[in-house]
DNA sequence: ATACAAACTTGTAATGATTACAACTTAATT
DNA sequence: AATTAAGTTGTAATCATTACAAGTTTGTAT
């Protein structure tokens, strides 16, 4: 996908940076989300890595997510109001749920074309776009 | 605000064509909202409603909101991960959420000027933006 | 007005995601 | 290898939301 011995690095600094110590459970937590692009819950994070680390506890994944987040490492979805799901993009993007078969998918959009009224004043740091519908795949079965 | 009655009539219709009862407890969850437009989660709504109804449970409050919602009466915030928030405006408009204060604020928002990519073939129903940082009030007091 | 059935309300219990905590383990540094 | 701060884990606690059953109200037909 992307050279991975730069992201490691990338990822080696930042949290050096924030006292956060590379365990092993950590790693595995990234990698999955590397491998794994689906904005996952914990659950499904807990249930993909079982396993391989059977001994990996459910509060294990929070604090490193947790810890990711506060870094900036991940970003926190909470299109769904149920349950969170993580994004190792952190680049501005949107998201779309298919309200059919409850996938999440990225979309590329330009923040700057946006035209808002209201916010003159404001100190905006974060913009997040939740979208939902019928995904293409879903359409076709109908 | 707006003309009350041609409101009342409007609700009247839709949970009439959605089988809804008017009830006494409905009509003071509306007005609630209708009243104090912060985007109040159910705990808000409770304790907002307690002195003039004791009797008024929270699971009332939940079933009141979700039966709205799923007419469309209102709208549901999921601007926060860890509690529901709910909105009497229902035409299109961001969310800002001061990380200071916690005030939301309402802004205007012209969807077609959003320039995306990637959700040719997606059938799009619903369009929500959350903003968050610091709002002018808070700003001044630093 | 009265009777009736469907819908609503309420208190309590259950559920499910997330956090708190304390004992044990590991990672990074000397 | 020793040291220490940070991390991991299982369990218990918390908190928002839903499930449920018994009693109440609403809208409607008589
Ligand atoms: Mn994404
Ligand atoms: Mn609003
Ligand atoms: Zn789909
Ligand atoms: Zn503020």
């Amino acid at each position: 996908m992307s050279d991975m011995r730069a992201k490691m690095e990338d990822i080696t600094n930042k949290l050096k940076s924030n006292n956060i110590r590379l365990s092993h459970q950590r790693l595995k937590v990234l990698e999955y989300l590397d491998h794994n692009r689906i904005h996952p819950t914990v659950e499904q994070i807990y249930e993909g890595l079982h396993d391989e680390i059977p001994t990996l506890s459910k509060t294990t994944i929070y604090n490193t997510l947790n810890a990711l987040t506060e870094s900036g490492l991940v970003k926190v979805l909470t299109i769904e109001d149920n349950e969170t799901r993580y994004d190792i993009r952190t680049d501005a993007h949107g998201h779309f749920k298919c309200t059919a078969c409850g996938e999440i998918y990225d979309f590329e959009v330009n923040m700057d074309s946006l035209e808002i009224q209201g916010l003159n004043g404001f100190r905006v740091y974060s913009r997040d776009m939740y979208f939902s519908g019928i995904c293409p795949k879903c359409m076709e079965q109908e």
